[in-house]
DNA sequence: AGATGACCGAATCGGTTTTCTGGTCATTTT
DNA sequence: AAAATGACCAGAAAACCGATTCGGTCATCT
C-alpha cells in the first residue's frame, strides 16, 4: 500500500484515539511503518497533517447525508433520514468530540482553527440543502443559514449536553422525532 | 442600608466582573466597605454567597419574563415577548456566561453544580409554561422538556457561541424572529 | 531520488518554593 | 454585650526552573 495512505490511517487512528495534542508524529511514524522524516515529504507539517484528516471526514459524512438522502421523497423524509444516518455516525464523531474538548483544554490556534472550519463546512452544507427545498418551494422561507445553524447546535446539544445533566442518553429515534415535530414540522408549508 | 445587602450588590458586581475563581472575599469586603469577617456572620463562606446571587439573578429573570406574560395573549404573542425580554437581560446574562466559561477552565464543583443548577432552573420554568399551553390545547402536544432545552441551547448558541464565528452579532429581533418563525411556529395547532 | 532517524531548539512537564486567599477568632468598636 | 474587624493560619494556587518531550530539519543511507 502506498505510504501517504499509510501515513493518513495511522493518523486518523491516532488523532481519533488521543486527539491533536496527545498524537505525535513519531507514534504516527511508527504505526505507518515509516520514519519520521517521511511523514513531512508527504505533509508539510501536523496541522496540515490534521486538516487533510478532517477534510475527509466531513467529506465522507457529506457523501453518507447526500447519499440518503431521496430525490423523490418529501423534505420531511429526507430530513429524517439524514439526521438518522447522521445519529449512526455517533461513533465517527469521536473525532470531533475529541476536537471540541481539546479546544477548551488547550486553546491552541490550529485546533481553535480547525474547529470553526468544522462548523462552517457542516452549517454550509445543512443550509444549501434547506435552500434547495426553499427554492422547489417545498418549505418555507426562512434564513437557512440560521436554520442550519440551530440545526447543528441542537444536534450537538442533545448527542453532547444532555448526557451531562441526565442520566440517561436519548436515544437515536428520540431526537430524531423531536426535531421532526419541532424545526421540520415548522419548515414545512 | 443594611450590610447584608451592601455585601450582595458588592459580591454581584464583583462576580459578573471577574468571575467566581478571581473574585475573593477581601475584594467584596472593599468594595462594600466592610470587614471580611462581616461577610461571615451573613454567609456561611463564599459559595453559598455565590449560590444566593446565582438564585436572585433566576428569581429576578423569572419574575421579569412572568410579567410581561400576558393571560389574555395568545402563545405565539406571549413566547416572542418572553423572549425580547430575556434578551433585553443579555448584559446580566454576563454572569452566566462567566460561569459556563470558568466551568471549562476550572473543573470545580461549585462552578459544576451552580452552572446544572441554572440550566435546571431555568428549563423547568420553560418546560412549566409550556406544559401550560399545551394542557390549554393551544399548542401541540410535544416534550415539553425537550423544547424547552432546545430553546435554551438555541438562544445561548445564537447569543454567545454565534459571536465567535461570526463578525456581526445578531440582533434581539433576528433571533426573535427567527424563532418565532421556527420553533414556536411549529408548536402552533 | 526517496527514505530515514539523530539532532536541535522551542514548548511542555513536574517538582519545589513562594504567594495568595478562604475562613477563624482574639481584639476592638459601638 | 453585641457586632464588626483584620491579623493570622493552613491549604491551595501561582511562579519559577531544570529536565524532558516533540515538531520539524537535514546529513546520511539505501
Amino acid at each position: 500500500m502506498d505510504r501517504r495512505q499509510e501515513i493518513l490511517e495511522a493518523a486518523t487512528k491516532s488523532f481519533s484515539l488521543f486527539g491533536f495534542k496527545a498524537t505525535t508524529m513519531e507514534q504516527i511514524a511508527k504505526i505507518a511503518n515509516v520514519g519520521k522524516g517521511t511523514i513531512y515529504t508527504f505533509f508539510e507539517n501536523k496541522e496540515v497533517l490534521f486538516q487533510e484528516i478532517v477534510l475527509r471526514v466531513i467529506t465522507e459524512m457529506k457523501q453518507e447525508a447526500t447519499k440518503v438522502i431521496n430525490e423523490e421523497a418529501s423534505f420531511q423524509e429526507n430530513a429524517y433520514a439524514a439526521l438518522m444516518k447522521m445519529l449512526e455516525f455517533r461513533d465517527t464523531h469521536q473525532l470531533f468530540a475529541k476536537i471540541i474538548a481539546e479546544e477548551q483544554e488547550w486553546r491552541t490556534p490550529a485546533v481553535i482553527q480547525v474547529r470553526a472550519q468544522i462548523e462552517q463546512a457542516i452549517v454550509s452544507f445543512i443550509k444549501q440543502k434547506v435552500d434547495k427545498y426553499i427554492n422547489a418551494g417545498e418549505i418555507r422561507q426562512v434564513n437557512s443559514e440560521l436554520v442550519a445553524y440551530l440545526l447543528l447546535k441542537g444536534y450537538l446539544a442533545f448527542v453532547n449536553d444532555w448526557n451531562l445533566t441526565h442520566e440517561k442518553p436519548l436515544t437515536e429515534k428520540e431526537i430524531t422525532d423531536f426535531f421532526q415535530d419541532t424545526i421540520f414540522h415548522s419548515l414545512i408549508i
